[in-house]
RNA sequence: GCGCCUGUAGCUCAGUCGGAUAGAGCAUCUGCCUUCUAAGCAGAGGGUCGGGGGUUCGAAUCCCUCCGGGCGCGCCA
C-alpha cells in the first residue's frame, strides 16, 4: 500500500508541525503521475491547503513540501520531493522501497496486498437469474462476467461471499413456456395445432418437445411439461455457466417462498408497517413512502402474487439468513424496477445502502454490422453457448469486463471471431506465458530461482523498465481497494493490459539469461512477481493464465 | 410526455474525489526476428471531449439549457 503510506506520512508530518497550525488535513488525492511527468506519486494537496493557509497554490506547495522533507520516515520511502508546474507535488520513491514491494511480493504471492476491507461481512452477490425459458444468450454473459468478477474481488479482500442464482419457476411465463412445449409435442405427434399466439416460438422448444419419450399417459396436462421445459432448460444454463467458469452456492428456487407461506408473511409485516393498503381488490405497496412514482401492486384483484412480491421477499429471505450486504446484477432494461425493490428494503427498515444494485447496459448484437434481435420470445437469438464456442471462454469473459458495466457493449460476432487472435486476452496470456517459458530456459541453463533465498541482489534490477515494472507491480493494491470502492472489475481488466504492455517492452530491451548469474536471478524475481500479478488479476476476472501458446 | 443510462481520435471505448500537454486498442503508415515465444517491440499521423452558458486557482468530469442515441414507464414477467 505504497500510496496509503506516503498519505500517511503527510497528514501525519502535517498535523504535527505546530508552524503550520494546522488542527485537521483535508482530504487531498494521491496518485500515480501521468507518463509524461517526472514523478512516481502525485499530489494536489497544495491546491487544497491554499485557502487555508491563506497563500498561493505553488507558496503552500513549498511549505508543504518543507514540512515533509528531512524526516527518517520521508527518507525511506521517497528519494525526492518536487514541485510542479502550478502547484502539484510529485514524489519519487526509492529503489530501496521498490525492492521491499518485490520481496514482499515474492514472498507473499497470492496474499501480497491483502487488505481486510470485507472484515468477515456476509455479502450476497446475485447475478444473471434468467428465467429458465430459454438458453442464456449474450446479455446474460455480461452479468455473469461482471458478478463472478465481482465475487472474486470481494472474496480477495475478506469478505464472506456467496453467489446465488433466482429461478422463476412460476407466473405466466412459465405457464406459457408450458403450452408452447406442449404444442410443439402434439405437433411432432401429427396433431394439428394451433401455436399460443405469445408462445416461445424459439426452435429449441421443439427440440425439449423432441426428448420427451411417448409414453407419457395420465400426464397430459400443461404442469407435466412446464415442469419437464424448466428442468431441461435449467440444464442448458447451469452448464453454460459452468463452462463460463461460474459457480453458484446456491440455486434459489421462487415457489419454495411460497411454501413456508414466506409471502403472506412478507404482506402482514409490511401491512403492519402501515406500507400495504387494499384499493380496488388490490394490495398495493406504498413505494411512493421512498420516492417511487407511483404504488405498486403487489397482489392483484385475482388474489394472485405479483412477480414484485416475490422479489421483495426473496430480498427478505436473503436479509434473514444473516447477509449483511446485498448484491444484485441486472440489466438496465430492469432499470425502472430498481426503486421499487430499494423502497421494499427501507420499508422493512434497513438501510437503503445494505442492498446495492448494479446494472449494466445490455449487450447489442451485430453480425457484421447488421444489428441482431435478440428476444427470447421471437426465438431470434445468439446464445451465450454459441459465443463461449466460437471466441472462447477467456476471450468472451474478458471483452464483457473490458469496459464499465454503464457502457453500451456492441458485440460483433464477426468481428469477435475475426479479431480473436488480436484480442487483448491473448496479449496478456501471452505476456504469462513468455515468462514461463524463460524460467524453463532458465531451468535448462540451470539457473532455478528460489525466491525464498535472501541473497538474490535485487539492487541490480536498475533499468528503467525494471523500475517502471516494479511500480507497476506496486500499485496492484491499490487497485484491488478502487475495484471494491467501485464495485467495478473493469479496473483490473485495464490494469493487466498495462501491467502486460511494460513487460513485453522490458522483455524488448532486456535479457533475462545472459552471462551474469547475478543478474540472471534478479531478473527472474522480478518475473516471478510480474507472474504472481499477472495470475492473481487474471483469476480475479476469471481468465486462465497460460504456461505455453 | 416522464424517468434512468449515454454522446471523447476514422472505429470500439478508458478517463477514480474536479487536476498537469485528454489516453488505450483496432485500423493506416514507417522501422525491428542468427539471441529467453514476432500472438511481440519502437515510432508517426489522427481531438472544438455533441452545442451553448455557468461555478473556480483549475471542468471531459459539477450545475443549467438545447440537440442526438439506447432503455424503461401495466392489477405483465
Amino acid at each position: 500500500m505504497l500510496i496509503e503510506e506516503i498519505r500517511e506520512l503527510i497528514s501525519g508530518r502535517l498535523r504535527k508541525d505546530k508552524k503550520l497550525g494546522i488542527t485537521q488535513v483535508p482530504d487531498f488525492s494521491l496518485e500515480v503521475c501521468p507518463a509524461e511527468i517526472e514523478g512516481d506519486i502525485s499530489t494536489n494537496i497544495a491546491f487544497i491547503m491554499a485557502k487555508q493557509l491563506k497563500v498561493s497554490p505553488p507558496k503552500a506547495g513549498k511549505l508543504i513540501i518543507d514540512t515533509i522533507q528531512n524526516n527518517k520516515t520521508t527518507g525511506e520511502i521517497i528519494q525526492k520531493i518536487e514541485l510542479a508546474g502550478k502547484g502539484f507535488i510529485n514524489f519519487f520513491i526509492t529503489n530501496e522501497k521498490l525492492y521491499k514491494e518485490l520481496l514482499e511480493i515474492c514472498r507473499k504471492e497470492n496474499d501480497y496486498g491483502k487488505q481486510d476491507i470485507g472484515k468477515g461481512k456476509k455479502i450476497q452477490i446475485e447475478f444473471v437469474s434468467a428465467n429458465p425459458t430459454g438458453p442464456l444468450h449474450i446479455g446474460h454473459g455480461r452479468g455473469a462476467a461482471i458478478g463472478d468478477s465481482l465475487a472474486r474481488i470481494l472474496d480477495s479482500v475478506g469478505y464472506d461471499v456467496k453467489k446465488e442464482y433466482y429461478i422463476n419457476n412460476r407466473g405466466k411465463q412459465i405457464d406459457l413456456l408450458g403450452e408452447s412445449v406442449k404444442a410443439r409435442y402434439k405437433e411432432l405427434h401429427g396433431e394439428k395445432i394451433e401455436f399460443p399466439d405469445d408462445g416461445y416460438k424459439g426452435e429449441y422448444i421443439k427440440s425439449i418437445a423432441d426428448e420427451i419419450l411417448d409414453d407419457i399417459k395420465g400426464k397430459e396436462g400443461t404442469q407435466f411439461f412446464k415442469e419437464f421445459a424448466i428442468n431441461h432448460i435449467l440444464g442448458w444454463i447451469k452448464r453454460d455457466l459452468r463452462d463460463f467458469d461460474v459457480e453458484y452456492d446456491r440455486w434459489f428456487v421462487e415457489s419454495d417462498l411460497y411454501k413456508q407461506n414466506e409471502v403472506e408473511n412478507m404482506i402482514e409485516e409490511l401491512k403492519g408497517r402501515d406500507f400495504i393498503y387494499e384499493e380496488n381488490n388490490a394490495l398495493w405497496f406504498k413505494s411512493t413512502a421512498f420516492g417511487d412514482e407511483k404504488d405498486r401492486v403487489v397482489v392483484r384483484s385475482d388474489k394472485q402474487p405479483t412477480y414484485l412480491a416475490s422479489d421483495i421477499t426473496y430480498h427478505y429471505d436473503k436479509f434473514n439468513r444473516g447477509f449483511d450486504k446485498l448484491i444484485d446484477i441486472w440489466g438496465a432494461d430492469h432499470h425502472g424496477y430498481v426503486k421499487r425493490v430499494q423502497a421494499s428494503i427501507e420499508a422493512m427498515g434497513y438501510s437503503p445502502e445494505a442492498l446495492k444494485i448494479i446494472l449494466y447496459q445490455l449487450v447489442s448484437l451485430s453480425r457484421a454490422g447488421k444489428p441482431q434481435p435478440m428476444s427470447t420470445r421471437s426465438g431470434e437469438f445468439v446464445t451465450l453457448k454459441e459465443v463461449i464456442d466460437e471466441v472462447g471462454k477467456d476471450a468472451c469473459r474478458f471483452f464483457f469486463l473490458i469496459r464499465g458495466a454503464n457502457s453500451h457493449l456492441d458485440f460483433d460476432l464477426e468481428l469477435a471471431k475475426k479479431q480473436s487472435p488480436d484480442n487483448p486476452v491473448y496479449y496478456v496470456q501471452y505476456a504469462h506465458a513468455r515468462i514461463c517459458s524463460i524460467f524453463k530456459e532458465a531451468e535448462k541453463s540451470g539457473y532455478r530461482l528460489r525466491t525464498e533465498d535472501s541473497n538474490v541482489d535485487l539492487g541490480l534490477l536498475k533499468e528503467s523498465e525494471e523500475l517502471n515494472l516494479i511500480k507497476k507491480l506496486a500499485y496492484f493494491p491499490e487497485l484491488i481497494a478502487l475495484s471494491v470502492r467501485t464495485y467495478d472489475p473493469h479496473w483490473v481488466t485495464s490494469y493487466v493490459q498495462e501491467l502486460a504492455k511494460i513487460f513485453h517492452n522490458y522483455y524488448q530491451k532486456h535479457r533475462v539469461i545472459t552471462e551474469n548469474k547475478d543478474l540472471i536471478f534478479a531478473r527472474l524475481f522480478l518475473l516471478q512477481a510480474v507472474k504472481i500479478i499477472l495470475r492473481k488479476s487474471l483469476y480475479l476476472i476469471g481468465v486462465n493464465a497460460p504456461e505455453r501458446m
